[in-house]
Parts: structure tokens; sequence; C-alpha cells
DNA sequence: AATGAATGAGGATTCATTCAT
DNA sequence: GATGAATGAATCCTCATTCAT
């Protein structure tokens, strides 16, 4: 029963599936037949809107920094001041879409394949630049010429918060969070 | 002319190519051919020795959280207090052998092998539990009930910071480190 | 708003396109979406039109050998003689429609399926039959019951250079034909 | 069971049965997996040793044109004179192994895939500039300065005979290669 | 000890064809 | 009349693994 304007309900459930079957098995090892199945149609279609695995993949990953963006900026929005827009900044990292087991999976996927598919380096080089230069534009106020020194720590503790999540199965994204910013507020109070 | 005890030099030789390959590759997409082949035999006697695949990869993850532990155990010995162990235990785990890019290559595929490999997971545990008992030892002298902590951000910041040198290509161990101590010097001239 | 009397202009469209991407694909590896896209209609149209890729391709040699034989019929009429029917007959094989690159190309393709598809085959006799009755009609007042021999030696040589000018890129039908009638020449002249 | 040194002969069972598979199929549609199974072996080991399908079809060609050349210096080893070579030449296209039903196919599929494949195309250019040649060869102390003419003249003889036997099925070589030395005869007796 | 030989299973991808709209 | 949607079947190719030598 072909209805019409399937393509964007085919490629977002495409899109869906393969996060899904991604989370389900940890790792890239996902056939193009699998992800198909889970989103309810044959692999042939899959390819007929994709084009490829490799876009397929591609796809999943900007949904996955698309909804982060989305959600990053959705809590930025309205923020009173610098301290609370560091806060929110940090909380969404951890919270709601983001912290889920088959998304954290997902980017850890993402992050081997950016060694192979040129354009997986570059999303995950996007990233890593909005947030440093959202941390920045916060810390900025608060803490001067040491925000640069600053961002890049708490970049690298939330990555590394995220990468132990991605290991142990109960991931905390809460308590996560609540660690960033209680280091964050140790280097706000000490000497320059 | 089949000599006597190759079999040590075999296996050893296998997991050296192992590792190479999984850094050149940048992923576990790495064929048993290629890995035998860099070794300089036949997949079939790499096979004989390991049995399969997956064991040739945890011989290789193995030998290096062996290598990972007696690089530690060697730079703690003899090391005159808690701070200085500190310093030393951080600075090994970015320094020589374990801050190569096809080490660290390979701790990142590790990490996603975790997810469907068991005994895997486990080695990384221990790799994980081993650093913590490392860092609580020498932090408890120095900050008492805080350690366990610091013990935790200290050890996903060097994870975080492992996980970027992962992606960024020019990798600097010791800028590193530095960044890990200053930040454990900040902690340690706070408040409790 | 689909118009009357359709059918007959969306079969030439498909006939040519298909001609036109056998000739521009050297081969008959050529899909129907190609063919389809390039007469402006989607696949399944194609289909409807003309039941299967088989008969698509049967259609186009259908209107290759037809042009040719109207192109035949054309140049004959109003020959003074049979000696100038023979030239016409040659010129006629190299000229025009008949030497374009994606016809000879689709002529070669022609032999090739004949050989799997019944139908072709016998398309591709009723053109030899048709090429051999007509140069026998014009050399019998001329070498009489040498005609057969002479007949079936100019329609070979015809269908060789044709094949010669399948491959060779630059495809020169006058010298061609010159070739021919040259040759027909030095027959018409020696004993019997 | 496998034995030592089984690569030639697993390569030369596939080039056989690659050219009794295009034989019979009479067309390039044929499947390394046909070929393979009529050669005895799984299609991975045709694999093993070729490295994929167009190699397969390349060898084939290139045993086809080396059994030709073979026979052609064979034949022409020995040969008391001028008109005493052309005729052998001649002979030897149509005789043999290279007038075998499949081995026309062949050709006439490798003509085809000169389009698309460069290395086809440019054995096939190798076959025709020997054949050229060879029949120079020959010509120059009957025709002289008519022999490139002449030449030319029968290498698209014979190549249409070639054609049209691909063809037919009866393939009669005897009577075409009488055919070509007649109409050379012809030649060689008229006025310059 | 060591390897070439061999394969079965599986995966990405393509394509002719059908069908509901 | 026309098409987007959809798929099953087929094909090339890869690879871990086994086995006889």
């Amino acid at each position: 029963m072909p209805r019409l304007g399937m393509e964007p309900i085919r490629r977002d459930a495409l899109v869906q599936a393969t996060i899904a079957e991604i989370g389900a098995a940890g790792s890239l090892d996902v056939t193009v037949g699998q992800i198909a199945r889970r989103a309810g149609m044959s692999s042939a279609l899959a390819h007929h809107y994709f084009g490829g695995k490799d876009q397929i993949f591609l796809a999943a990953m900007r949904h996955i920094l698309t909804a982060y963006g989305t959600s990053v900026r959705a809590a930025l929005r309205g923020a009173p001041g610098p301290r609370d827009r560091l806060s929110r900044l940090v909380h969404v990292n951890f919270n709601d879409e983001n912290f889920r087991p088959e998304v954290i999976a997902a980017w850890l996927t993402f992050y081997v394949q950016a060694h192979t598919v040129p354009e997986a380096g570059r999303l995950l080089q996007v990233y890593q630049r909005r947030l440093r230069s959202n941390l920045l534009f916060a810390l900025r106020p608060l803490c001067g010429n040491r925000a640069e020194g600053v961002a890049d720590l708490l970049g690298a503790l939330i990555d590394g918060l995220y990468l132990r999540a991605a290991l142990g199965g109960a991931a905390d994204g809460r308590a996560a969070a609540l660690q960033v910013l209680d280091l964050l507020d140790r280097l706000l109070e000490t000497r320059p």
C-alpha cells in the first residue's frame, strides 16, 4: 500500500533504526538488513533512499548531532547569567535524549568511524568546536584569560564521563553533570 | 625446518601485528589475513595458535594492559611520597608506549569491543579498577575522604583526554599529563 | 493532465533513448531506469508500454532495422542501372543514420543478443537476407552465376568493416563504402 | 584433498570454464558462480585466484589471443613463400581451436567488452595489429604498394566472416578460408 | 611447525518488475 | 496516463575457518 510522500518517513525510520541497532549491538557491525528490518522495510529500499551504508550511518550521526544542537540551544535560551549558562550546558550533555544508552553507544562508534570516514571526522569536529565555543562564551566573564584552559578541561571531562558511561551499563547522567559542575565551582574559586 | 619453542615467538609477533594493524586501520575492521601477513605467517597459523579472531584481539588487549601495568609498577617504584606517586601515575598514562597513536586507537576499539565480547569488558574493568585503586592509594593521604571523588574525576579526565587524543592527530602526551596534574593541584588546595 | 495518443510518442521516446543509452554505454548493460530517465519518464511507465526489458530492446532493434530498410528503399528508388544500384546500396549501409557511433554500437550488441533472445536472431536474419537479396538482384545482370559468391563476399565485407568501425573510434563511412565498391569493380572485371 | 601447486591448474580450469560458459550463454552475462561451478570449485576460490570477475574475463581473452598467436606462429613456420604464408595465415584464422563456436562467441563478446574495459580494447588492438602486420609482410612481395589496401580488405573480410559465423550456428571454417583466398587470388591477378 | 587449498556463510548493492494511488 | 513505493532475487565479493599435506 504505497502512499505518497514516504521518503521523509522512511528516512527517519531508518535513522532511528540505525541508532537503535547500533545501540543494541554496541558496535558498527550492523548490517543494512538488520537496520532495514527494524525499520520495517527491505534493505533494497534502504539503499534506494540513502544510496549506501555509509550514508545511512552518516545520516544517523547527523541526526544525533542535530538533536544535540537543538537541545543545547533550547536549554541556553533565556539563561539569566554565565554561571547558569554553564550549568544548563553541562546538564544538557548528560540529559534526556543525549544520555540514552543507545545514543552513548552510537557516539562511541562514531568516534571510531571518524578515523575511516572523513565526513564522520568532520561532523565530530563540528560538535567539539561548538561545545568549546559554548563553554568559552560562558567562561570568559567568569574567569577571563583562564577560560581557554578551563574549557578544554571541562570538555575533556565531559567526554571522559561519557566514555565511562558507554562502558558501565548503569549510566547516571545527573550525577555526571553534577561532578562536572562541582569541579567547575572549585576551579572558579581558586587563584588565577 | 621447524624450530622448537616457536610458539611464544609467533604469539608475540601476532599480538604486535594486531596492535599495529588496528592502529593503521583505526578500527577493528582488520582481517586475520592482514594481521598474519604483517606478522610474517599464514592466517592458518594464526588460527592454530590462537583459535580464532576474537582471541587474537583479546591477546592483544591483554598485552596492552599488561604492558600498561608493568609501566605503572615501574614508575611507582621508589616514589618518595603521595604527591610524587600521583605525578608519576598520571605521566605514565600519557607516556611512551601508552600514548603511541596505534595504542590509543587500539584502546578505543577495545572500548567498543567491550560491548560485544564479555572478556573484553572484564579486562577493561580490571584496568579501570587498578587505575582507581592506584589513585586512591595516593590520594587518601592528601585529601582524606574527598579521595574517592577526586579519583573518579581524575580517572574520567584521563580517559577524556585519551579519547580526544584518539581523534586529533597530533597527540601531546606531556601536555595532557600536565593538564591533569594542574587540576589535581587546584583540587588539593581548595576547601574540603 | 494525461493527453490522448501518448502511447506512440512514449514508445518512440523510449526507443530513441534505448539506442542512445546503448551507444553511450557501448554495451547492453543498460538499465531500464537509465533508459526511462533519458526518455523523461518513470521506469514503471516504460514497463507499462513495453512489458519488459527485452521487448524494449527488441523494439529498438526493430526501429533500427526499419530505418535501415527505409533508407535502402529510398536510395534504390530511381536507380538507373545495376551498377548504380550496387553503389547506392553499399553507400547507404555506411551513411547517415546507419553509421552513427551509437547505431553501430547498438548493432554490435544486437549481434550478441541474437544468441540469447530468439526474436533478436530472427530480426538479424531478416536484415541479412534482405541485404543478400538486394545485392543478388543487382549483381545477377552483372556477373550471372558468380553473383551468389560475390554477394556473400560483399555482405561479409560490409559486416567486417562495420565491426571494425564499432571498435575504432574514428569511423569513416564514405571510405568504407569506397573500399567495398573498389573491390566490387575488381571482381567484376576479372575472369568468371 | 588439497595438493600443492594447484594455482596454475585452477587458473587454467577457470579460463577454460569461462570460455565454455560464454560460449554456452552466447554473452558476457555469465556469473562467477557459473564459471566456478563448471570449473569444479567454489566462486570464492575463483576470486581468490583472479581477484575479480573482470580479471577472469581478461585472462580468458588473453588465453584465446595467446592460443591464436601460437597457432599462427606454428602455421607460418617453414612456409616456402609469400603466397603460401598467406594461405596458411588465412586458414589458421578459421581453423581448429580458433573456429570453435564457443571461441567465436567469446571473440564477439570481447569486441563488446572492448568498449567498457580498457585492457580488453588494448588486447583486441594487439590482435588486429598482429594480423595486419602478418598480412602485410606476406603481401608486400606479391603486390608491392597495393599491399596496405589489400591487407585492410582481407582483415575486414576475415572479421566479417567471423562475425557471420558467430551468428549462423553452422560455421564452416574451411569454406570461409577458401572464400578469402579466392578473393586474394583475384586481387593479385588484376591490374595495380 | 607451517601452509596452501578450499569453502560456506554472509553482506552490500543492483535491478527488473509489480502495485496502489 | 503516470509514478513513487516497494521488494525478491541475484551477483560480486570478503573472510573466518578448516583440512590435508
